[in-house]
DNA sequence: TTGATTACGATACACTGTATCATTTAATTG
DNA sequence: CAATTAAATGATACAGTGTATCGTAATCAA
């Protein structure tokens, strides 16, 4: 079980610094990825929230609230999949501009890591010969996770 | 203009050589993209064959040829684009198993790269130690490409 | 030729996301 | 504090992407 009150309060922490809020709402949500520990689509989210709770989270609203929330960087969207998960480094104090994901194509399972900067570096020569100027800073890789390969050899 | 024909001519070769059929309709679909030359949802891919021909082509076919062109490794799905688009390697003779993406966010052009071998063992050697047995063999990666960083400073 | 497999047509529907406008809530200013 | 403005939310409709399903037609193999 996440400690997702210490994390929401970090989080808190961050609106106040930035002069933004954290409403009810954008903190219901929030919390429901924080607790998920996984991706999650748009509806599922509205599902979770309303699951619990008499007030009606409409999944309009849930995508409202996910756009403002992927501005202040607590939550990446992975293309890939369709999906909303909450930044790992939501507790950090420093800022992380590159998000890099991997995504269990078996189980979905997503682990978000740190590439290292030669990889990186790898990709932007590859991508300068191409003709790109610059490369996201998310990246998704997708692939097969350990359990799975373990468990359907 | 794109010599399509050339192209399609040595798709029809590995058809016969795999025991495969290569229909009218898959093959009016694989000439739309090998046409387009860029990507194409598969909407835009039954527009087009609609456009110039009296038979219709409903998006449900184009969807169960799109499959099977896939497991041909004839065409490519971009996953963050929801689009399609041909490989640029259907005239080579030899086996492509990896395929990585560049695309760009602002013009949305696409252009199929090699990774150096270099770039790819970091990537997985990364996943590896995020306890991710295997990588898969398609990458996409979005920037911005050099046109439209000059065209926009 | 017959039977089985494969490809195609057609309809319905589920999921994801956007557009729009009205309403409510919160912040700002006089 | 009241009035004004801005921000957030509710609510409806709808567009785009993709799947499920079932029936029909074409092709292949015996």
């Amino acid at each position: 079980m996440v400690n997702s009150k210490n994390i929401l309060s970090s989080v808190e922490e961050k609106c106040v610094e930035r002069g933004i809020r954290l409403t009810p709402r954008r903190r219901q949500v929030l919390d429901v990825l924080v607790q998920a520990g996984a991706a999650l689509s748009a509806y599922e989210i509205a599902q979770r929230c309303n699951a619990y709770s008499d007030s009606s989270m409409p999944a309009m609203s849930v995508y409202r609230i996910l756009d403002f929330l992927q501005e202040q960087q607590f939550v990446h969207r992975l293309e890939t999949a369709n999906k909303y998960i909450s930044c790992s480094h939501l507790s950090c104090a420093h800022e992380h501009l590159q998000a890099q994901f991997l995504i269990c194509n078996s189980c979905r399972r997503v682990e978000e890591i740190d590439l290292s900067s030669s990889a990186v570096a790898a990709m932007a020569s590859a991508a300068s010969a191409a003709g790109f100027a610059s490369i996201s800073s998310q990246l998704e890789v997708n692939g097969l996770c350990d359990r799975c390969v373990h468990a359907n050899p």
